[in-house]
RNA sequence: AGGGGAGUCGCCAAGUGGUAAGGCACCGGAUUUUGAUUCCGGUAUGCGUAGGUUCGAUCCCUUCCUCCCCUGCCA
């Protein structure tokens, strides 16, 4: 039987990929243990040709990169099988979750372009549900309330090498047990006073087996039921039976949940066993966790940051978070891109910065809108160019789009240029602007260097020019090696462009190796003013526009005004010139 | 009386008995009014280690090594 299972999923597997090299239109993800896993479970009928998976994150913070490979993946599955993906909060620790979080979450997993409106769910639908099995389990002798105190069921745990010892509780009569936990539930109790367990093998080699707790008692309020409940269920207890009331087919977690999946089952098992629950029940499938280099992702150290000032709140565009890589300008797109190119495996991943940042370029190049901007501006003086005129000039809004139009500007005499485009003594290799030399104007004419003004300091204050008026962009005329942007002083206007480099200067800031914070950047943020060309006057946050040869910026969310922009850049561009 | 996982190119990652896909990075070359993009071409005699089985091993067996996770009334 289990030969045929095999070949025919040789069979579809090798279908998929004729798919993927034919296929113009739609896109087939690569293969991965999960898939195999869900083209099994398709061929055997296992759960009547059904992908039913969910994300189920705690509204107890703000989600970043990381949630979005799970998103990714777990929405991406169901799409690509047709079924359905629930996004499901599992609030059932009141005392670290808000529905402000919740909110964040939402909007976050709309924002990465999936859509859960007729798929929302909340652990806390299922208190009730979940209280009768608990009684269930106490009734079949499969639970009890432990009256010892925390310190005493820590120490009689046992270790990772002993054996822990049973509680002196663990044969309380079950209707004993039974009004005890009602007494919980009702209130009679105070938190910590009892606990309900569930009674499996203190002596197991599997810590997580050895009675764990499934209720607690919070005298808090929960912020979707109030303080309707004084007991609530714990993560193991909740997340597999609302996995099974939701008729979830493959439940994918991150690897630290392996050794809890025997409970997962075991909890399961009995309750299908007497009918509680339906068969096939869901099957728990790890993956590894995505981390990312120059950066951290625990949910401590970001609040950490957040709280100390390090950086400015949660949508930071310095942090990894999902808030805070939009208002940098990264786009969905890019992150669904970068958690396809990452994959799914259960080794460590440790993938570099340089990777997000390449899959934005990817996904920016196509469709971002073009403009010239000059970061460091430099002044060009054009002295055969009469004061008072202009000469109009245009180039494509997006030279990938035809039918994209065209933007407009102003050359005129006087213009700024970018520092680094001018040097005076030339390294070998420098194709840009030096005395002597000839450079075109990016969709302008091409000037040549008579000779340069410095300041007190000996910089470069002015630039004397002269253009070839017979080298206007587009009339065929003759050409030099380099162009570079300019904005003119005419119709360019000023504003604040945000640089941001990685937060932190190495690659594993959460190494062990002393406070992560000392590994802080403290160039990571820059705030310039620049001259842009015109048409940038109306740009509206989530619109992304590249800085031609500087890189891809979008107007801030939360500072940008009309009339007072502000710009943050998202990424630079790829900059191939290596001087030799 | 510990248990559970993982090791395939610089970074990811397919393949799982028939002679190492792909992506990113990198290196050439072509095109280019973005040193970008695009396009062509190149890049693991090798799959943690040492043995074994086999006509044939990344894949099966055994040894060893390294790394990660688990002792919350968190998830």
């Amino acid at each position: 039987m289990s030969s045929v299972t095999k070949g025919a999923a040789t069979e579809i597997k090798t279908d998929a990929k004729r798919t993927a090299v034919e296929g113009k239109g739609e896109h087939k993800s690569p293969s991965n243990f999960i898939r195999q896993i869900v083209d099994a479970d398709q061929l055997s009928g296992k759960h009547d040709g059904k992908v039913i998976t969910r994300f189920p994150p705690e509204p107890n913070g703000y989600l970043h990169i990381g949630h979005a490979k799970s998103i990714c993946l777990n929405f991406g599955l169901a799409k690509d099988y047709v079924g359905v993906c629930h996004l499901r909060f599992d609030d059932t620790n009141p005392v670290k979750e808000d529905v402000e979080y919740e909110e964040s979450i939402k909007e976050m997993v709309e924002w990465l372009g999936f859509s859960f409106e007729k798929n929302l769910y909340y652990a806390s639908d299922y208190f009730g549900k979940l209280y009768e099995f608990a009684q269930h389990f106490i009734e079949r002798g499969l639970a009890y309330v432990d009256s010892q105190s925390a310190d005493e069921i820590r120490a009689n745990r046992g270790t990772l090498i002993e054996p822990g010892t049973n509680s002196p509780f663990r044969d309380r009569a079950a209707e004993e047990n039974l009004r005890l936990f009602d007494e919980m539930k009702r209130g009679l109790h105070a938190d910590g006073a009892h606990i309900l367990r569930l009674k499996i093998d203190m002596a197991s080699p599997n810590i997580n087996l050895r009675d764990p707790a499934i209720y607690r008692i919070r005298h808090t309020e929960h912020h979707r039921t109030g303080s309707a409940w004084c007991v609530y269920p714990m993560y193991d207890y909740t997340h597999c039976i609302s996995d099974a009331i939701e008729r979830i087919t493959h439940s994918l977690c991150t690897l630290e949940f392996e050794a809890h999946r025997p409970l997962y089952d075991w909890v399961l098992e009995r309750l299908v066993e007497t009918g509680k629950l339906p068969a096939p029940s869901p099957q728990q499938i790890e993956f590894s966790r995505l981390n990312l280099s120059y950066t951290v992702m625990s949910k401590r150290k970001l609040l950490e940051l957040v709280e100390t000032g390090l950086v400015n709140g949660w949508d930071d565009p310095r942090m990894m978070t999902l808030a805070g890589l939009r208002r940098r300008g990264f786009t969905a797109g890019s992150i669904r891109l970068f958690a396809e190119r990452a994959g799914v495996s259960k080794a460590h991943q440790w993938i570099d910065m340089a990777d997000l940042e390449r899959a934005l370029r990817d996904d920016l190049d196509a469709t971002a809108l073009r403009a010239m901007a000059v970061l460091d501006p430099v002044r060009v003086v054009i002295e055969n160019y009469p004061e008072g005129q202009f000469e109009p000039c245009s180039a494509p809004v997006n030279p990938h789009d035809e039918n994209g139009g065209r933007r407009s500007f102003k050359f005129a005499r006087e213009v700024f240029i970018e520092r680094e485009d001018f040097m005076e003594t030339p390294v070998k290799g420098f194709f840009r602007l030096a005395p002597g030399t000839e450079v075109r104007l990016r969709h302008g004419f091409i000037i040549k260097c008579e000779r340069i003004e410095k300041d007190d300091a000996g910089n470069v204050a002015t630039i004397y020019a002269t253009y070839d008026p017979a080298t206007k962009s587009g009339t065929g005329g003759r050409n030099v090696k380099g162009a570079i942007h300019w904005v003119s002083k005419l119709d360019g206007i000023q504003a604040e462009v945000r640089l941001y480099d990685r937060l932190f200067n190495v690659e594993n800031p959460d190494s062990g190796e002393g406070d992560y914070r000392t590994y802080l950047n403290p160039h990571s943020l820059k705030s310039v003013t620049a001259w842009l060309e015109p048409s940038l006057a109306s740009a509206k946050a989530d619109e992304s526009y590249q800085f031609e040869r500087n890189g891809y910026f979008t107007p801030d969310r939360v500072d940008s005004k009309p009339g007072a922009l502000v710009f943050n850049r998202a990424v630079t561009l790829k900059d191939g010139w290596k001087p030799s």
